[in-house]
DNA sequence: CATCTATCGTGGAGAAGTTCAATCGTTGAG
DNA sequence: CTCAACGATTGAACTTCTCCACGATAGATG
């Protein structure tokens, strides 16, 4: 009948809807801890990538740079984070997580984990790994290694 | 060896990137018609759904109930939707589309959707529709009808 | 009928997030 | 040495988000 499927079932809605529903209860399960998703977001590569580059947290993240500066500055603040210069190229701040810092992103993610399971519960493991491989083959589309 | 997965595997972390990833796109898409991507979702429901409630929009968008004011005050003035008190319960405002609105949003969708595809080219029809129910789970827990 | 409570649309305030241009120090090429 | 390019940083303008409160309407309760 209708020639053009509706709203509901464009995947760019429906991306941005899913990806709002996660977000708000991540949101939640980190309010408590003091962190935001983005920061959140920040910390976890940072704790994964020890001495990471601010201009690449920021392509990771999918952010602009300077919006990368508010938050390290925040986690440095909170002791979380520790800037320092890179010695082969001053240019580059590589940020490292301290003790605290891994610390809280081992609670953080637990928390974020437990409520976003939620979401995803009834879905068969093979099902989640085909979506999580959509997923990044649309959020990271030149497949940079 | 890490008894944790990588940020790059979580799947809310994935849902912000490529939503925003895609969202991006759309907005360049829909730039030309002075349509953000806000006022097309909008817009498209109510082409839809004739005479929708603006509180069912919000719930459908996953926006706040204000939010909503502004963005059909917008497509109001553009004249592309109408508002009309509900007479069985004139406390709901049913919006519904015009002639203008219903052509503009037929050369948005046809916009969106050519940047879209480009996303997801590569998929096998099967693998798209999983993802979208997959999403469609996520992004309406309730199974609201 | 009178009252009380809940809902819808609306407006407003403050926080948070986005986008963009400009600046400063550093690097590498010519 | 000079110059173009790059990373981090700042600031400004703008949009979006999150709440809260208000007036109008509806529905339930006494």
């Amino acid at each position: 009948m209708s020639p053009h499927p509706p709203l509901t079932d464009d995947l760019g809605f429906l991306l941005s809807r899913a990806s709002g529903v996660v977000a708000r209860s991540a949101s939640k399960a980190l309010a408590p801890l003091g962190l935001r998703v983005r920061s959140y977001s920040v910390l976890a590569l940072v704790v994964e990538h020890r001495g990471i580059a601010q201009r690449r947290l920021a392509a990771l993240v999918g952010l602009d740079p300077s919006q990368i500066v508010a938050l390290v500055d925040e986690l440095q603040d909170r002791g979380l984070v520790v800037r320092a210069a890179d010695p082969q190229d001053r240019r580059n701040k590589l940020v490292t997580a301290t003790e605290d810092g891994v610390r809280l992103h081992g609670e953080a993610r637990d928390r974020v984990a437990e409520r976003s399971d939620r979401h995803f519960a009834g879905f068969p493991a093979e099902r989640t790994r085909e979506l999580r491989e959509a997923l990044q083959h649309i959020a990271f589309p030149a497949e940079e290694g």
